[in-house]
DNA sequence: TATCTGTTATATAAATTATATAACAATCAG
DNA sequence: CTGATTGTTATATAATTTATATAACAGATA
């Protein structure tokens, strides 16, 4: 099982985070293409929320191309990679995140540092 | 009067775009240190908002140290720089943003290239 | 057949978001 | 001093989002 952690105390969303690690799952390699996650309900009472947080978060991730959910045989792992439309999103959020940064002095030198330090805690997992 | 441009549809709360909007504002140079933001009712009744949603945007601001709130004068820009916690928090959005990117085969150099685009982008604004 | 799957449908409660008024103390122009 | 404007604070209300609780359905399969 993979392993998760929620923050109940956290400002974020129940199925937003579990969306989120989900995602460093697969980015990690810890779960890969093919693999199967738990049933909504299993993962449900494993974590202690309710069903249908679960099932909001395998939805998006379903919508966002991270998996495909079958009956009977739960959800997936399926990336449906469509790259052009990955780096407009991530492009989107970059806007936010490095215009915040811009205002606090923060250089574009400084900033592909950090991007290759994520790179690197990625690879390892 | 600074471009304000909200989106009554987005799932983004007003407040949020609004301080987005302003960050960018900043980042562009269309504003800077020192300059005064309209008050909060000028605003919201110029976007067609009510006063406290301004408020509330301009009270983030505050709280992370974009700008300082005087009686009488209003909102001025005044950017506090942290840049070790600016990293920091800066590093915590784009493990989010980038573990996307890497499920979907975005490449380190890849991520960098739109890094060095995005700081284009606002060094014109 | 019996069980487990995602899915769908309600219902409810809590929290967040946005609005509407109202009032306060500080500031400053006249 | 007077009057107007500022951010601030306090309520109240409505809509939306989030999370939970049950329940039932159809498809898959051991």
């Amino acid at each position: 099982m993979m392993y998760v952690n929620i923050d109940f105390n956290s400002d974020e969303a129940i199925y937003i985070q579990l969306r989120n690690q989900i995602i460093y799952g697969i980015a990690t390699s810890q779960i890969q293409e093919g693999d199967y996650l738990p049933s909504v309900r299993e993962l449900a009472e494993y974590i202690g929320i309710n069903m249908h947080t679960v099932n909001k978060a395998y939805s998006i991730l379903k919508q966002e191309g991270y998996v495909k959910l079958d009956r009977r045989k739960g959800a997936i792992i399926a990336i449906d990679i469509d790259k052009m439309q990955a780096i407009e999103d991530m492009k989107e959020e970059l806007r936010v995140t490095l215009a915040k940064a811009i205002c606090k002095d923060v250089s574009c030198q400084e900033a592909i540092e950090v991007v290759k330090e994520i790179f690197k805690e990625f690879e390892r997992g």
